[in-house]
DNA sequence: CTAACGTACAACCAAATGGTTGTAGATACG
DNA sequence: CGTATCTACAACCATTTGGTTGTACGTTAG
């Protein structure tokens, strides 16, 4: 998880990541479109790659560069169940007002139902 | 965008958000569950308030920190959008093999209709 | 009032980050 | 063949990070 996120803490790298989950390019590809040098944005697929939020395929002397729509789920997945968290802390909350005060239901209006 | 995935790139701040999602919590106390200086969980804290995942609010000569839904949905719709990208990249190709070869609907496994 | 508590903040340190340049090995092109 | 391209990787550098200790100050408890 910490290297999922530390990945995704750069606007560059997130930069390639939409670029690559949208459409497969090689890492030169990738290079020419930012204004720092091809080791740079190597060492950006790198970090990418040792998350899991990319994989790299081998195709004669170029490296295609993919993203892992899996390794996105679960980072998902755990803000869900952070928010998840927030839900239950302010029903409990709600529960209590109702016992206390019934008829005053008093939405917190930070709750979305999804 | 670069503050909030770089604070939950940390596994002790995570383990603060998951704490004070569901329970607001002064620093201190915060501090008395962690193997490390008050200093360094105060800092964390700070990580967390500057991504705007956290608030902190005086109480007396405590300090009560309590987590931000509203941030966190902020960083989950972006890796929505990452997903919502690949599912847009599969369903190009698959219209593409539709076309060439009607009735072999050719469904990706890694595709999850939500 | 005094002592203990909760916080803020500075100074310091080792390690990691994000960038650079340079070198070298495969692979494709003319 | 020779040359250009794509990649890998090492060495280096400035800055940031995650931790420490120490000091200072407002607030609460005895």
């Amino acid at each position: 998880m910490d290297l999922i996120f530390h990945a995704l803490a750069d606007t560059t790298r997130r930069d390639i990541l939409t670029r690559v989950m949208s459409t497969e390019q090689s890492v030169s590809a990738l290079a020419r479109r930012y204004d720092m040098s091809f080791a740079a944005v190597q060492k950006h697929v790198a970090v990418l790659e040792r998350a899991s939020l990319v994989t790299k395929q081998r195709q004669g002397r170029e490296q295609i560069v993919q993203g892992d729509p899996g390794t996105l789920r679960r980072a998902r997945r755990l803000l869900d169940d952070y928010e998840d968290l927030w839900r239950m802390r302010v029903s409990a909350i709600d529960d209590l007002l109702a016992e206390e005060t019934p008829g005053t239901a008093g939405r917190d209006p930070n709750t979305t139902t999804h």
